[in-house]
RNA sequence: GGGUCAUUAGCUCAACGGUAGAGCAGCUGCCUCUUAAGCAGUUGGUUGAAGGUUCGAAUCCUUCAUGACCCA
């Protein structure tokens, strides 16, 4: 439903909601409180699912068991009932001759949409469906609004997101992305904790967020009366740590950037970062194929899989290829020796890659050409390494190539996975560098980063040397999942609000 | 930012200038049966909003809102 009048799922007091308002007020003449405290089970739908597969059609038995969830669908006037709970889904059958008089009489009183529980022997019935046989239940909640029903209910994308918890409801499969989400995390951490990282929670709110180029989102404290920006990077904070003499770091969290909104991008998302002291990005990229190789084991449980229209095979090693060398393979362009910039604008004419007035170096004319030609060609897991310095500020030069970084990005389907460097840990290059990057700022590009004094003192105390890494979640989720959109994998994605 | 398409009953959709309809859901019954159960009957509409054209607009035009997809 995409109308934005009165008529709204979530606010009309429509027909279908007044007869519910009535069973629930018969419910409450009846002396039934629709609104309990609890109910104990002694099983969840899947559980009986598999401690009676072998049950043959036909056949009654006498064991007694409590389950409890939403009714979903109805047959044969209450006679027969699907319920559903995080597990799955088992059949209700509603006997007269199991149930009182009253309880059969009350059964017109539910929905669906209703929570209950009930108390019955498990059974499997001639047409095969293992059932429990009611011989007692109980309303744990009367539900006031008809949920979407039908073969085709509720697929209007939009409204997928904005009611997400019909969404689950209807669409039980959806519920897996957000378990198998759940699962990846905590298959991250337990990799990096059993590898002596440290978890640690840097600030949100911050006077200068640094760390990427993109555009903060802007607040105010009142107390202190200072206007914050939100983080939009973990980065500087967690190398803080590396000099404050942790050797290892990571932190898992939000991270907040005011652009727009895509299937592959969501205003605020999840990004891993970690800092290992005393490694480079060479070692960095094989710790990043062990842990990615751990996580899908422990996940997919397998290196080949599907991601929309490709097969996908994480098997290690990745590709390793230089951006230069990349654009090589891909475009028959060597930039290998190109410095002089009406050069490489010449090329970029030559390949219809259209410049901005932000393409103003060499280094950054190789970029777009890669992100443009070079990267959508990326399809299995491939390391790009050795970005152009003017594209990477916080990183290391390259040890044999001073126009270079030792930074790599991880890039599958096209798409950029992680991004890594040998940290730059040289201050006095760190903070020449930040200062071009304010330059930038101050001339009007609001992705650059500011000039961060107190990082630059920081990093003037001494920082050993350090791979650090970034991973987005979501769009690992993503991968892992063979879900098409970020939406799919953020449980409540940013949606502009509906008008009254 | 540009293009294309969409928005009609609780849900999924018809009707494309001439009486707003169907299936499902809901409701009333039938059927102790089922697997999107079935059968009979029945309720339900400010056609996303605002203007315009017309004897007449869900339909054509304009603007707006919201979304989807594609392109930058």
């Amino acid at each position: 439903m995409t109308n934005t009048n009165e008529s709204t799922l979530a606010n009309n007091l429509n027909r279908l909601q007044l007869e519910r308002l009535g069973k629930l007020n018969k419910l409450k003449e009846n002396g039934v409180n629709p609104y309990p405290y609890t109910f104990s089970r002694t099983h969840m739908a899947n559980e009986l699912q598999e401690k009676y597969s072998q049950l043959p059609a036909h056949t009654e038995t006498k064991d007694e068991v409590r389950v409890c969830g939403r009714i979903i669908n109805e047959r044969n006037t209450w006679m027969f009932i699907d319920l559903i709970d995080d597990s799955g889904k088992i059949q209700l059958f509603c006997h007269k001759e199991s149930l009182t008089s009253l309880l059969i009489e009350q059964l017109k009183l539910l929905d669906k949409g209703d929570f209950i529980g009930v108390t019955g022997t498990i059974r499997r019935t001639k047409a095969g469906e293992l059932s429990i046989r009611v011989s007692d239940y109980t309303v744990l909640c009367k539900s006031l609004q008809p949920l979407p029903d039908g073969f085709d209910a509720f697929k209007d994308v939009e409204d997928r997101y904005r009611y997400r918890h019909l969404d689950l409801i209807i669409h039980p499969n959806v519920k897996q992305n957000f378990k198998s989400r759940s699962k990846i995390i905590a298959e991250i951490r337990q990799y990096l904790d059993s590898h002596n990282f440290l978890e640690i929670e840097t600030p949100v709110l911050l006077v200068s967020a640094g760390g990427a180029d993109a555009r903060p989102f802007q607040t105010h404290h009142n107390a202190l009366d200072i206007d914050l920006n939100l983080r939009i990077a973990t980065e500087l904070y967690l190398k803080r740590l590396i000099i404050g003499g942790f050797e290892r770091v990571y932190e898992i969290g939000r991270v907040f950037r005011n652009e727009g909104i895509s299937t592959r991008h969501n205003p605020e998302f999840t990004m891993l970062e970690l800092y290992a002291a005393y490694g480079d990005y060479n070692e960095l990229m094989d710790f990043t194929e062990n842990m990615l190789e751990y996580v899908i084991l422990n996940t997919v449980g397998k290196f080949q899989f599907e991601y929309i229209d490709q097969m996908l095979n994480f098997t290690r090693p990745f590709l390793r290829i230089s951006m230069i060398d990349s654009i090589q393979k891909y475009c028959n362009y060597d930039f290998t020796s190109i410095t002089n910039f009406d050069e490489a604008v010449e090329i970029a004419r030559k390949l219809n890659v259209p410049l901005s007035k932000k393409e103003d170096s060499v280094g950054r004319i190789i970029n777009l050409i890669f992100e443009e030609l070079v990267s959508p060609e990326l399809i299995q897991p491939t390391f790009i390494t050795d970005y152009p310095v003017e594209v990477s500020p916080l990183t290391k030069i390259h040890r044999f190539n001073s126009r270079l970084t030792e930074r790599f990005e991880l890039y599958a389907y096209g798409r950029e996975i992680a991004n890594g460097y040998s940290e730059l840990t040289d201050p006095i290059d760190q903070k020449n560098r930040l200062l071009d990057q304010a330059k930038l700022k101050s001339a009007g590009d609001e992705e650059a980063m500011p000039y961060d004094k107190d990082f630059i003192y920081a990093i003037e105390c001494g920082m050993p040397p350090t791979m650090g890494l970034g991973i987005g979640i979501d769009r690992l989720v993503m991968l892992l999942t063979n879900s098409a959109s970020i939406r799919d994998v953020i449980a409540f994605p940013t949606l502009k609000p509906l008008s009254d």
